[in-house]
DNA sequence: GCCGGGATCTATACGCCGCTTACACCGCAA
DNA sequence: TTGCGGTGTAAGCGGCGTATAGATCCCGGC
């Protein structure tokens, strides 16, 4: 069936035994995210899309679960990717205030990353024990920030109590935005703008936060 | 098979014809949610805790995500209720506080309805329609409150945009928490402590941002 | 050149799911 | 008494996750 070459690797998600079926299981599966939700995921539709047998993802990945934890591991390396690219601005305000964009344009930009990142199945369960370490990644920037931002050493727990409230701030604003439900609050109004407003007032809190006595 | 007695109602949630069922299956599903999350929700499992056909429940709700529907509305009046009574606190910013950790207390006690009043099928789909009438009334309390504790008039736009940056505070430790993130962040200690203290801080933050010149 | 084995994919099947059609029963009202 | 609407059961459809068994292909050793 497939033709007299024996490199058949043109069609995109085609190929016998060329290793390339588990990047295509992983994209047809973030697409169906975008489109369904993780509630609406399923293996058979990725599968389908991937134009294979109901069975054949079980020889990349253990089970369902498996594959939406490597779409989430993928979604974390993403995430602390592109707070990287933000960490070589000088004024620790300004850095921290690009941080939380970076998280909002993140949850935006990779609604499917975003949503495995957090749905249920994937946190509370052991199926993926190594959560962890893969999101901590992201934090430390967001912890070296606030450091440079108080202007005097911060202790161990000071640093983590702050960091909680800025990580929640922005997860908050990146959640709801999701959920769609700020559309009914800020009608005819550009979200991004609203979003961008949020994140300058909490950055801005922030610094007179750590800058108290 | 119901005996010899022809009013066998003594069963907790068995009564033909007493119009309880509807009441029994939402304690059920609100039970089975805690157990097994939004994902692992059934409608037949729902039925069988209940006792009845898996036909049954069709006749108190059109489908599964009338059910769902049904527990996030139980849930966004529980919500409401519960920061009602924090309103009587004169003190602005204490008030903020209080509301802020009604949010949480909220969410730590009734994660079913946490849980569904935010997951996907419940949000971007038509299939609660008067989802943001129901939400509005908590954010009324929060508004009301950021108002008292500006001390001037706030404008409709401004009063909306932080009131945005304190609801997604408030709504971003909630989910953490329930994520089970923080367990690792914060190891071996009072997680309501934590948050606590993550509620006051923004509480005390918002009062410096609501009252710069 | 052949062949054996491991990696990869398919066929088939099981039980659970949401939901539908069809029917049985209860209790009230005419 | 009888009919009828509200409420339950029975049986079945296609889709789901996934287990067992088998087909197919590529590669390395003889």
């Amino acid at each position: 069936m497939s033709g007299s070459s024996t490199k058949t690797a043109d069609p995109p998600c085609r190929a016998y035994h060329h290793g390339d079926l588990r990047r295509c299981l992983l994209t047809a599966a973030r697409e169906l995210l975008v489109e369904r939700g993780v509630t609406g995921f399923s293996l058979r539709e990725v599968a389908r899309r991937a134009g294979v047998s109901p069975r054949a993802p079980y020889h990349h990945f253990p089970d369902r679960i498996a594959l939406l934890a490597e779409v989430a591991r993928e979604g974390f390396g993403g995430l602390s990717a592109l707070m990287a690219t933000e960490m070589g601005i000088a004024d620790p305000e300004q850095r921290l205030r690009a941080l939380g964009l970076a998280y909002l344009r993140f949850a935006a930009e990779s609604p499917a990353e975003f949503q495995t990142m957090h749905c249920d199945e994937l946190c509370s369960v052991e199926t993926f024990p190594d959560r962890p370490e893969v999101a901590e990644g992201s934090f430390r920037y967001l912890f070296a920030t606030l450091q440079d931002l108080a202007g005097r050493p911060l202790s161990e727990d000071e640093g983590r109590r702050v960091g909680l409230v800025a990580w929640a701030a922005v997860h908050g604003l990146a959640t709801l935005r999701a959920e769609g439900v700020l559309g009914t609050d800020f009608p005819d109004q550009d979200l991004d703008e609203i979003l961008a407003d949020a994140v300058g007032r909490t950055a801005r809190m922030l610094v007179t936060e750590l800058r108290r006595p």
